[in-house]
Parts: structure tokens; sequence; C-alpha cells
RNA sequence: CGGGGCGUAGCGCAGUUUGGUAGCGCGCACGGUUCGGGACCGUGAGGCCGGAGGUUCGAAUCCUCUCGCCCCGACCA
């Protein structure tokens, strides 16, 4: 035990504060100077915490409970599984069920309070509701019926139905209902950071898809839809700081609003390597769209070239026989047919027949549809095109029913019935495709003179395609959902009747919004992002510790140079943790990467012999020779530069 | 829920085909030597072989059932 805690503690001791019951009075007297390097400090008792024990303790390595792992587990596969599990910031229970180890809680919290103090900047305010509850709440709106298997349902001794809160719409608008009569209580936006539960179908890549899992979400309740807009606006500017400043590379992304329609829905996006999700982003602008709903600027080639329609021979019907596929007929044309040089598939035209379908009024619809032969039908963007709720690829049969030919040689030529062309494909001035009879294909297809359809954005985007916005090109890239912000209109006020009485007394719902963050999924999220083969490289604002003090040996010199410059960090505010352990250097230099922890101070006998220590940053860089008495003020002028917040 | 894989010491694995005293590496404890990039030597602790039934003189090993975990997909966000 070193000095000072052995001071601390024994002064504890013989003033009987053990016990902590003392804990609001307890100020140290001013003879006991807590902080040798800064008398200035020491002086002013306010400024210094006073645990109710009456001492503080260093963080150090040696007591502290950072069980990490030379091997891999075996279960886990992604980069933030593995390296959470093996730095002991996490240790799985369950599938999608974990304990945070104090590492992992630190950054947790860290997490959390950046996402509180924005949402708090924003005019929200905490609170917190429980997890469990009743079955009325999410029976009122049907959600008991609709959520499914994900709900996480029990009952009591009583046997009333209770579930664990997945979501909290439903409790919160009984919260409002019950409290807010008047448009001058409005608006109104509260959220809570929290434990969710939902029974995943699969639970998956460690943190990033769990049982349970940390939340924060947030209900924003309006008068009006303009209102709510403004109210959405603050929340994705809130949004904007928090992901920026947790140093996350990410993307704001329109989710597929589906039926409801409207740009009141957006996912933040962090880009990995390992998403869920695939979405495409502008090089350029900001720009970025679910690869579902992603759209693109139609190929500028077209217009371009000097053939123009008028120019086309008319149609050549062709005999293929067994030429099926888009790479068949290339090949096919190339070695047959001399009066089409050059064919490529981006000049050929894909013919494909869905089936549409309307789950509310339960009509359907078969459609043919034309997208160019490099490029696939974008399903999600068809649904929106037709109006459709749901739409399905034709089985071969219904193929050969619907068009009297089979799939690999049917074409918009000659067809009647509803048909949709991408624009990329009615760009072609002379097509290749299928003639609607077995085995031919036509040859010279022009879009407005052979056939005639409803033109649209059918096809999925590309890597390298053009930004619709401005033209750039575009990138394909995983993402993790990490935040979602959205409007909920009335949906939920008008079923559970949250009203208020405006200006002029009339009754009207509450429009609301909601906002969530998955909080113990961006601390997964961070490490995909920011990792190497020697561990986790954090971000500093978010780092368990924004610097390790590693001692090597425990000669007398070593020991207090380290302690001084430990002492002065934490005096400046820095978080610190002090490597005391009586390990070899490269065990403690390998620990150090594993864990993360940004800013490295190596005090050892070689640089101390010329009144240095050793400066390293996790990020990379070479070490850097820092003179002892220069050291805190260095690294502390480095932590705040990367973002880092000094505490106390 | 469909498909595939795996459960043996804290972690990683062998042993299962062909039933016969449960092993290896790392980690852990103790002693010694080391000490700037996951040291070395010696000694030692630690396992109901996921669980339950069955076959057998005898089961980690064979049979039946079950539970759990991972991956792909469906689902979800």
């Amino acid at each position: 035990m070193d000095e000072v805690d052995q001071r601390e503690q024994h002064h504890a001791v013989k003033h009987g504060y053990k016990d902590g019951r003392h804990r609001a009075h307890r100020v140290r007297p001013s003879s006991t100077p807590r902080c040798p390097e800064h008398p200035a400090r020491s002086a002013s008792p306010g400024l210094v915490m006073v645990t109710a024990a009456g001492y503080k303790a260093r963080m150090r390595y040696r007591q502290a409970f950072i069980p990490t792992l030379k091997e891999v587990p075996k279960d886990a596969t992604s980069p933030s599984h593995v390296l959470l599990l093996r730095a002991g910031y996490v240790r799985m229970v369950g599938a999608g069920i974990y304990e945070m180890l104090p590492l992992g809680h630190r950054v947790l919290t860290k997490i959390a309070n950046i996402v509180r103090r924005e949402m708090n900047a924003a005019g929200a305010q905490e609170l917190l509701l429980p997890a469990l509850l009743p079955a009325e709440y999410f029976r009122e709106t049907g959600r008991w019926d609709s959520f499914g298997d994900a709900l996480v349902r029990l009952k009591d001794r009583r046997g009333n139905d209770y579930h664990l809160g997945p979501t909290h719409e439903e409790i919160i608008t009984d919260l409002v209902r019950r409290e807010v009569k008047s448009y001058r209580q409005l608006p109104l936006n509260l959220y809570q950071v929290q434990m969710k539960f939902r029974d995943e179908a699969r639970p998956r890549g460690g943190l990033l898809r769990c049982r349970e899992f940390m939340m924060k979400d947030a209900y924003s309740f309006d008068v009006s839809m303009e209102a709510a807009e403004k109210s959405y606006a603050t929340m994705r500017d809130a949004y904007h700081a928090i992901f920026t400043n947790l140093g996350l590379h990410y993307r704001v992304v329109r989710a597929d609003s589906g039926a409801m329609g409207g740009s009141t829905s957006a996912e933040f996006q962090v880009l990995t390597q390992t998403g869920e999700d695939a979405i495409v982003a502008c090089s350029s602008c900001e720009y970025a769209a679910n690869a579902e709903v992603a759209q693109a600027r139609p190929a500028a080639g077209a217009a371009a070239t000097a053939v123009t329609a008028a120019d086309v021979p008319a149609l050549v019907k062709v005999r293929t026989p067994k030429v099926k596929s888009i790479d068949e007929v290339v090949a096919f044309f190339e070695a047959n047919v001399p009066e089409t040089p050059g064919l490529t598939p981006a000049s050929c035209i894909k013919s494909l027949v869905y089936v549409a379908t309307n789950v509310t009024t339960g009509a359907s619809e078969t459609v043919l549809v034309v997208v160019r032969g490099d490029h696939e039908v974008n399903e999600v963007g068809l649904c929106r095109h037709l109006g459709a709720d749901e739409v399905r690829m034709a089985s071969e049969d219904e193929v050969k029913q619907h068009m009297g030919a089979a799939p690999g040689f049917i074409g918009p030529v000659g067809y009647t019935g509803r048909l949709v062309v991408d624009a990329d494909a009615a760009a072609v001035v002379s097509a290749v495709g299928g003639a609607n009879e077995n085995p031919f294909h036509y040859a010279n297809i022009v879009h407005g003179r052979d056939y005639h359809g409803e033109v649209g954005n059918l096809r999925l985007v590309r890597n390298g395609d053009l930004c619709v916005v401005c033209g750039a090109a575009l990138e394909t890239y995983k993402g993790i959902e990490g935040g979602h912000v959205f409007i909920l209109g009335t949906h939920y006020s008008d079923k559970m009747g949250a009203t208020f009485l405006d200006e002029g007394g009339v009754q009207r719902s509450i429009v609301m919004g909601c906002y969530g963050i998955g909080v113990s999924r961006l601390m997964a999220t961070a490490v995909e992002q920011h990792h190497d083969d020697a561990g986790i490289r954090w971000p500093m604002a978010i780092a368990p510790f924004q610097v390790i003090v590693t001692m090597l040996g425990d000669a007398e010199d070593t020991t207090a140079a380290a302690t001084q410059i430990y002492d002065g960090l934490r005096a400046a505010g820095v978080d610190v943790l002090l490597d005391d352990r009586d390990e070899r250097p490269g065990v403690k230099f390998k620990d150090a990467e594993l864990l993360g922890i940004p800013l490295r101070v190596t005090v050892g006998a070689r640089a101390l012999a010329e009144g240095n220590v050793e400066f390293k940053e996790r990020s990379g860089g070479d070490a850097l020779a820092l003179p002892v008495a220069d050291a805190v003020t260095k690294i502390t002028e480095r932590v705040v530069a990367l973002g880092g917040e000094l505490t106390r």
C-alpha cells in the first residue's frame, strides 16, 4: 500500500467514518493535504471529492477486475464480440444476455452520459419507466398480439399477464394522457436510459443483437404535425451531435417507411464491416439510404450517344435455343449474330414477372418488370411504385401462363398487361431482349417505339452508381443501426385517447415522435469500427480510461515517478489506470493495447535515466519522450485535444 | 422456425470411428531463475466428459430423449 492510501485510511479509521454515516457532512480538514503536487487544489476542500470512507484509492490494475483472455472464446465471431470478451469488458450468460464488467460498464456509462448531455441540451427530460409492464397497455394498442414472439411475456403469482418492455410508447402515452390536458403543457420530450427486452428470434454478433440491451428512448409530444416536425428536427440535430461526439463514423439513412410514407423517419447507421444492413452513401454529399430504397441517377450514356432511336433498324427476331440468362444471351449473340457487335449485359433488357398484392384489399396483380441486363430489381422500390404491400417473383408456371413463353424468353414487346420499366432499361437505345416466344430473342428493341411502359426507378443501386442528388459516385457499406428517429403521428395517441384542448377549446390528439439509441449496441459498433490486430482502439470520448500509466519494474524512482504522474493526471480530471502489476513489460503492453486505452505513458528505468517517460498513442505513431515534469500537462492537453472530458 | 456445426478443467482443444484408470497447451497456486513486447525450470490444485434414461461386467465413447451455444437463412431493428 502506498503512502497516500495509507494515510487516507488511517485518517478515516481514526475519525470513525468507516460506516459512511456522515457522508453528507464529511469534509477533509485542511491540515491534511490531499495532493502534495497540487497544494492549491488541496487547500480548497470544495474541489476535492471526499468519500464516505474518507479516502480515495488509486485505480490500480493490480486490484482491478479486468479478466483478459489470451485465447479467443469459441462462440465469438465478430471483432467486437471477440475483443470485448478478451479484454474483459463483458461476459456472456446466455444467448444475447451479457454481464457488463467494470470496464464495459464504464464505457456504457460514458456513452449514456454523452447521450444524456445532448438530450438535455435539446430540452428533453430524463425519467425512468418500469421495465416490468402489465399487459393492459399493449392490449390497448393491439401490440400484445401483434408484437408476437419477440415480446417477453410472464405471469405474476395471480396469473395476470405481464411483459418486459421492448419499447415504451404505450406506457409513456398512458403517463402523458393522464397528466397532460392542455396545449399549454406541450411540447414535451421525455426520455429514459434503460434495459429493453426482446426475445429475438436469433441473437447474434455478441452485443450487436441482444435479448436484453440498453437503450435510450425518447418520446416527443406536440400539438400539431408542424410542431412535431420541429421536435423531430431538434432530435435529428441532437443525434448528429451525439454520434459525432461519440467518435463514430456514421451516416443518416432514410429508412423504408413503407406504406406510411413521408420523410419523417431516419436511421443513424454506424458504418462497419460486419453490419446487418446494406446501405448506400454518396462519396461527396450527404445522400445516404438503405440499399432497399436507395436511388441512383439514370445512366448518362444514353443521351450522350450519337445513336438515336431513329437510327435503330427495325426489330430482328433471332432464334436462340436454350439461351436464357443474360450471360448466355451475350455469349450467343457474340458468336452467332454479327449485326450486334460488342453486345454487353448493359445493352440487354431483362424481363421479370412479379405478383403484387395489397394486403388490406386482398387484391393481387401480375406485372411485367423490365430492368437493364446488368441490373437487379429493387423489390421494395417496386412495391412503392405499384402501391403494393408485397411483391414476389412469379413461379415458372405462372410466367408461362401469363406470358405464353418460358422465363428466359419473355419480353415487353407485344405485351399488353401492366408493364413497368426501370429508367435505365428505358434508356437503352437498342436493346436485346426476350421475344415472348420460345425460343426467340429480339434485337434492336427501342423503348417508346417497340414497347411502352411506366418508367420509374426500379433497380437496386450498385457501388459506383451516380448519386441522385449530386452525381458523384455512390458507395455501398455495411451498417449497424445505432439510432432511429421518427414521427409517430397520432397512431398511439388516437388509440389510447391521449388528447389535449387547444387554444380554441377543441380536443385534439397529441402528435408524437419517438427517438431511440442503442446504447449497448453502440459500445459494440464502436469496437467494430475502431480496432486492429492488437485489440480495441477506443475513441477518447468513450474509452473506459483515457490514459494508462504503465510502470515497468518496482524501483523506487520508477514507482515515485509513475505515482506522481498518476496523481497529477487524476488531479487534472483525467481518467487514469495505473498498471502496477508485477508482470513483464510485454504482458503490460499487450494488455494495454488489448484494452484499447487511447494514451499510454510508460514509466521505466530506461527513459527515467534521462528524466523522461514514454508517451504513446494507441491509434498509432511513435513513442515520444516527455520530461517527467511536463508529462501531466502534455498528456492532459492531448486528452482534451482528442475529445476527452476532464471530470472533477 | 428451416439448414449446418458444437457441448470434455477458467480459456482453447485431443480422446468418441474400434467401450476398459480422462489427457495436452494456456491460465491459476507454490519455489527458484528471469525482467522493455504475452519468459524459463520444477512442484501442484482443478473435470458428475451439458442433462436424463437405456444397452453393457464396464460408457466421454453405443442407443433414445432432452437442454444449451455458434453460424447461414427466415424474422426483427
